[in-house]
Formats: C-alpha cells, sequence, structure tokens
DNA sequence: ACCTGAACACCGTTCAAGT
DNA sequence: ACCTGAACACCGTTCAAGT
C-alpha cells in the first residue's frame, strides 16, 4: 500500500515522515511504545471505524510490519484495553469541581455516553475490565465518587450509584447507535397495537428519541440518589 | 448434554441419528431450516460458549458442511440475529397478567438481565436491531407497553420508559458478567483513596455488587415511572 | 433446490533470522 | 532488544460440480 501517498503516511504524530522500508534488526531509536500504538490505533479508528482495524491496518499506520506489535503488547485485546483507557481521559468530569453535584453528574453522563456511542466496540471490554488496569479509568471514577460523597450520599450506596449509573449510560450508548427507525413495527404493526401506538405517541418536539429516553433515565437515577442524601450536609 | 456420541452427533433435535456421510446434491428431506439452525445454534453457544462458536462447528454440530448453512442463512450475523429473537422468549413477561404492574417490571426486567448475562455477545446486536425483523422481541415489547399502558403511565412515555429500563437491562447485563474483584484498586489506591474507600464501604450483607446496583438502578426508574402515572388509573 | 468439497481472501499470532 | 518476512492455524464466505 504505496507509503508516501495520502493514505499510508504516518499520522502528525507518527516517527518519521516516510523514507526507504527499514531493513529488518533493531532500529536506533524505538519506532514503537504503548503511547504511539494507542495514538495510532485511535486514529485507525476515527478514519476507517472498527470493522477495518486490524492488527495489519495497525502496523500499517505505524510503518511497521504486523508482527513488530507484538514485541510491545500481547494481543489485538490489549491494544483495545489501552484504547479503552484512553478514550477515557474524553470524558467530561469537570463538573465536580465548579457546578452543583447533580450538574456535575448530568454534565458527566452525558459526555460519557457520547463518547463511548463513538466506541461502542468497547463497551463490552470496560465494562467488564479491572480498574486497576485501567488507570485513566480509576482516575475517573474518583472524581464522581468525590462528587457524590461531597453531595452527602452515603457510603455504602456510592458504589451501587455509580455502578448504576454506568450500567445505564453503557446502554444507552448502545442505544444511541441504532437506526432512527428501529422501532418501526412496519408489517407486524397488527400484531402489537398497543406498542404501535406509544411509538407513534412520542413527543417528537422533544428530540431525537434515544435522548428523551436518557433524559427520563438520568432524571430517575440522580432523583434516588437525592433521596439517600444525608440532611444538611454540603451543596 | 450428552447426546449419544462425543462430539459430532447431532442433537436430540437434529434429523438422524447420525449414519454415513451423506453424499452431495439435494437430499430427498430438507436437513436444515430457520428453525434447527437456531436450535442448534443455541446448543452450540451452552456447550462451548461464544468464542469457539464458529460457522464450522455449527456445521459439524448439524453434520453438514459449513458451505450448506449458505443456503439458508446470509452470513454468520445473520445467526446472531434469529438467535437473539430466539433468546428474547426466555424473557419471562408473565407478569403483566398476573401481578401489580410494578411486581410485573421488576420480574420482567430481572429476567432480561439474567438472560442477556447469558449472551453477552448478543447485546450490541439487540441494541441496535429493528423490531420489525425480530417478531418476539416485538411480542416483549408488546406485552411491556400495555402494562405500563393498563398502569397510567402517559402515551408519551411509553417509549422513553421501555428504553431507558432496556438501556439499563442491557449494561446490568455486561455488568453481571464482570469479576468480582473488578473494583480492587490494588496498587493504584493511594491515588484513588475516596473511590477505594467506597468500594470498601459497600453493605456486604446485601448481596452481590451488580445485584445491589441493578436494584438501586431499577427502583429509581420505577419511582419516575410512578411519579408520571394518570392518577385514578388501574393498577 | 440444496448438498459437498475445493478454493479464496482474509485474520491474529509465532518464530527464525538479522542487526 | 526489537525489527522483517515467512509461516501457521484458523476464519467467514463463494462457487462449481453433483444429485
Amino acid at each position: 500500500m504505496a507509503d508516501g501517498s495520502p493514505a499510508g503516511a504516518p499520522a502528525a504524530t507518527g516517527p518519521e515522515p516516510s523514507g526507504p522500508p527499514r531493513r529488518a534488526g533493531r532500529p536506533h531509536e524505538n519506532v514503537l511504545s504503548r503511547k504511539l500504538i494507542t495514538e495510532a490505533a485511535l486514529k485507525a479508528i476515527a478514519v476507517e471505524g472498527y470493522s477495518a482495524f486490524t492488527m495489519s491496518s495497525l502496523a500499517r499506520r505505524l510503518s511497521v510490519a504486523p508482527s513488530a506489535l507484538y514485541n510491545h503488547v500481547a494481543s489485538k485485546q490489549e491494544v483495545l484495553r489501552w484504547l479503552q483507557d484512553h478514550v477515557m481521559t474524553q470524558v467530561d468530569v469537570s463538573g465536580f469541581t465548579t457546578e452543583p453535584w447533580d450538574a456535575a453528574v448530568r454534565r458527566w453522563a452525558w459526555s460519557y455516553r457520547d463518547v463511548f456511542a463513538g466506541h461502542a466496540p468497547l463497551i463490552p471490554i470496560v465494562a467488564v475490565l479491572p480498574v486497576a488496569g485501567a488507570p485513566e479509568t480509576l482516575k475517573m471514577y474518583e472524581k464522581v465518587a468525590s462528587g457524590l460523597a461531597a453531595a452527602g450520599v452515603p457510603a455504602a450506596l456510592i458504589v451501587p450509584g455509580i455502578v448504576a449509573l454506568e450500567s445505564f449510560i453503557f446502554g444507552s450508548a448502545l442505544d444511541a447507535t441504532a437506526p432512527a427507525d428501529i422501532f418501526d413495527t412496519g408489517e407486524l404493526a397488527e400484531t402489537s397495537p398497543t406498542f404501535t401506538a406509544a411509538v407513534g405517541a412520542q413527543d417528537r418536539e422533544a428530540g431525537a428519541p434515544a435522548d428523551n429516553a436518557f433524559r427520563f433515565g438520568l432524571d430517575a437515577l440522580l432523583a434516588q440518589l437525592q433521596s439517600t442524601q444525608a440532611t444538611g450536609s454540603a451543596d
């Protein structure tokens, strides 16, 4: 795939502008690292999507043979775990130091959903990845937990609250990637009159269906958290 | 599980007990159909899991060549879509005709989560599959929508309510497959004191962490639905 | 119409050879 | 230590030949 040509050239973050192909043997400067691999993966997925993202395409973007990747990473799964933790840094936790706790949770939740709607294939990975191996993810939890604690949510309810919010966010991120006509019952409308009517009765002024459902659920979870707050605590 | 011979013999639902290998050419009776393929896929996944489930393993279980499957199904993705719709029949909607609406929603939600915790790889598929191609899924929605309508939930909120519940259920199903020690912060504990404390402050009497979070979120969504009910309607 | 068997264009991953 | 290039053991899918 002709390098020096538009598609094959390394990204702005890449090592060298191109040049002649590298011979075998250890290069004088490292051409690969966790950071470079993660950034190249992010770029590759942004450009070509997850379905075309292979170890080969990743290697090509780094101007390296596919097998070279295995000196730095154990598997494609591990690349995806690195990517997942990196993507977490894009989630907006700024509200927890600048806004009332409920506005902060709302800002965080919408941002979290939007980020992972763009990375749906990572969701089954995040949902199951131990935090010990994901430092950026842990940083995010620390911010959210601090926000809830300061708001007076009882200590025993902080983790259940975060997990409930996160589960809802992951499911909603998947839902956000669904086609707009997912609930069109088509020729099966007669077999499902109540549901078909409910689909038609949605408020079309209120915004995208996925956003309405997200707002509804987020309001519910916030109200439940609010009801657990110890009285007389901060903001 | 233990059918006649160790591996190659067809399941109890299969066509023939085994016999000599089939020659090329159209058999006198059809050996494949959507129903048989779906059942074989379900069985295969129950026995060997999703990671070992291939078109080859599916074909072997049906005692046909892999290429024979393509006379009946367009792709592996389509097999998974058939499977998804079939798995929906395992979700318990019985409460909607026998219990108060909130108990019915609870029964449905727990069952839905448990069923898909056992089929996590289907979740990204269900979340995005148009109902028009999934009759069993649509039947389920009809039951739930009827239950909510009868409970007095305003028509415009039924779909948002179902979508919010379902998003929460899918995310929780993924969460239910996570390792028990997912939140152990390990050597990063000092960098996340508040979160680490919250992990330790969970109520260990209350059951599995994933179950506590699910109960918390489900209570929240039910309370929100309840608050929207038109007064004086049936339950 | 619907099977078999060979073939195709991939995949992720391993490993010897090279520097 | 860390690259290249060849090789391995798969994958899902296509298609001609057969009945």
